[in-house]
DNA sequence: GCCGTTTTCGGCCCGACTGTTTTCAGTCG
């Protein structure tokens, strides 16, 4: 038995494999396409093959459904196995280099006998690699850093940490008296929660200039590419940037182009040839060289010519988002400016670092009606957790500060309360029952296995005073995985007994992932917009979360801090 | 390997840049 992310890595493993076999590229991108496609399935695994339904999922022919059905009912793979002993597995980290693919790795390894990376650093330090066909200097050269900085270069940024970056950038951009547009685009533009590099597209008739100014940007460490109308460059943490400057005219395609995703686009161009346009970042041409084809003076024009309404760039996974928008049934999605309040911060009473009065503050600054605190149980003593009088205390103090009226904004009061091993909860049932509402989270023993973890949880979502649940699957992105659990299962009990999951919006966390919110949304589950601020500052977090409900397509109402604050005291029992 | 109101075979998205070449292959997105 293998799970879903498992058996998606044993198909890009075979798509790598057959690569460096040289086979045709066309049945390697079925694997890969295949791993993706597993990547984003939220419906049941077993459910599909049982049914059926899986091959009906297109781009899932009869082979890999073959293939997937085995790897989940025995865990491994013949055809795998033997794909696997014809290579060795060193040139798995070889491939990762930069400027090394396929065709490259498999003449190191067959002429130079480059088996890993070690056995490859050696012979470009002998000066082997620039005797080789195809190879020279630079190439060996280049090689030597890709091995010197594959951490590094292999890594995903967070969005945050991307837009750092990004935003000088595009600003310094649009200062230029070349430009007369410019955006970002890429995994940035579609608000992933990761960012692999940035991408700017710029228009403009003399780039030149434009590229100049780019490669002499402050920070950028190296230029790895410097063209006429093309150029990249890395910056110190190993980020790497690259700006496209095109034609005004060409410019709403070239956007749509790089925002992506590849998924998209490869759906974009299917739909294109079946109106006898051939799409391309130029632009649309005719398939008949009679006809015209064509332009486009806002990215929506784009997507008009295909008959379509502009589709937002969060929803651009290949997700379904194009047979959404033919059928005028594109989410409505939610804003910023829709949110009312939140749930889940904290105070000086436990982590945080600003005192009551200093969040109701900030809260009034953002201008929201209601501010929920919950600070953590007596059980997260890392965390200088509330002991029941300490929590009457603060329950207290709050009270007193709403009713002094010195704020606009009327403070909840709450705990995020730790679940126990056992799914119990931290506080007693009467203590919790006073609270306005309560957030469970789990803070203790990740390594559960997932059976006992998701019990764990849904016992806590079955307690009569549980609200919602927090940061549901505990990950930190780059830096903890998701502990194991069932997030099926989950929702299917948020839905039952009327509970709600947080979005978690601190943009380490951005948890539940976004690609379950669809189908949380769809079975009734409300989601919380959650900031879980340990500072006055934090409660902006909630600009992430709400990017993350945007990619899950979460309308305002799937989004219950949307509600006024006497509706959200409604629904929780407390009006 | 996938797919088909043009096809069950023969297509499959397209272009820039680099480094190695003397006209283009490989890589990347």
């Amino acid at each position: 038995m293998m799970e879903k992310a498992q058996i998606a890595a044993v198909l890009d493993e075979i798509a790598l494999l057959l690569e460096l076999n040289d086979e045709n590229p066309f049945k390697i991108r079925a694997y890969s396409s295949g791993a993706r496609i597993l990547e984003n399935l939220t419906e049941d695994l077993d459910e599909l093959i049982r049914t059926g339904r899986l091959s009906e999922i297109p781009g899932m022919g009869e082979a890999l459904v073959d293939k997937i059905t085995t790897l989940r009912q025995t865990g491994t793979l013949p055809f795998h196995q033997k794909l696997r002993a014809t290579i060795p597995a060193g040139l798995f980290e070889v491939m990762q280099i930069q400027g090394l693919g396929p065709k490259k790795v498999r003449a190191l390894w067959k002429q130079l006998g480059v088996e890993d990376l070690t056995k490859l650093k050696e012979v470009c330090e002998s000066g082997a690699v620039a005797e080789l066909k195809g190879f020279g200097e630079k190439t060996q050269t280049k090689i030597l850093e890709g091995i010197k900085n594959r951490v590094a270069y292999a890594k995903r940024h967070r969005w945050v940490d991307a837009a750092k970056i990004a935003e000088p950038i595009l600003a310094g951009l649009r200062a230029l008296p070349q430009v007369k547009h410019a955006e970002s685009a890429g995994s940035m533009r579609r608000s992933r929660e990761t960012v692999g590099d940035l991408d700017f597209i710029v228009a403009s008739s003399e780039p030149a200039p434009i590229m100049a100014w780019f490669v002499a940007y402050p920070g950028v460490k190296e230029v790895t590419a410097h063209g006429e109308t093309k150029s990249s460059v890395r910056f110190e943490n190993g980020l790497q940037a690259d700006l496209r400057v095109v034609p005004e005219e060409q410019f709403f395609f070239a956007l749509h182009h790089f925002t992506g995703s590849k998924e998209h686009n490869v759906a974009m161009r299917h739909r294109a040839l079946a109106r006898g346009l051939s799409m391309s970042e130029w632009g649309f041409k005719a398939v008949d060289e009679n006809q015209t084809a064509p332009g486009a003076k806002d990215e929506a024009a784009v997507f008009a010519a295909l008959g379509l309404p502009w589709i937002p760039p969060e929803l651009r996974e290949g997700l379904g988002e194009i047979e959404a928008s033919e059928a005028q049934a594109l989410p409505k999605l939610l804003e910023l400016s829709d949110l009312k309040g939140a749930f889940h911060n904290h105070t000086t009473a436990s982590d945080g670092e600003h005192t009551l009065e200093e969040m109701a503050a900030a809260a009034d600054k953002v201008g929201w009606e209601y501010l929920g605190i919950s600070d953590h149980s007596k059980s997260s003593f890392q965390a200088h957790g509330l002991d029941e009088g300490r929590l009457l205390q603060q329950m207290e103090a709050i009270a007193k500060l709403n009713a002094s009226k010195k704020f606009k904004v009327r403070i909840l009061t709450g705990s995020e309360v730790d679940i126990l091993r056992d799914g119990t909860l931290d506080y007693a049932d009467d203590l919790l029952g006073r609270l306005d509402f309560v957030v469970a989270s789990v803070h203790t023993l990740f390594n559960l296995d997932s059976e006992a973890q998701t019990a764990r949880i849904i016992r806590a979502i079955e307690s009569e005073h549980v609200d919602m649940v927090g940061h549901v699957t505990g990950r930190l992105l780059n830096r903890r995985e998701p502990y194991a659990v069932d997030l099926t299962k989950i929702i299917d009990a948020a839905a039952a007994n009327e509970t709600i999951i947080e979005l978690n919006s601190n943009p380490w966390r951005l948890d539940m992932d976004w690609r379950w919110w669809r189908r949380a949304a769809e079975k009734g589950v409300l989601c919380s917009i959650n900031p879980d601020a340990h500072h006055q500052d934090h409660l902006d977090f909630v600009q992430h979360g709400v990017r993350m409900a945007r990619k899950g397509w979460l309308t305002k109402d799937q989004v219950f801090n949307t509600r006024s604050l006497a509706e959200v005291l409604r629904w929780l029992g407390r009006a």
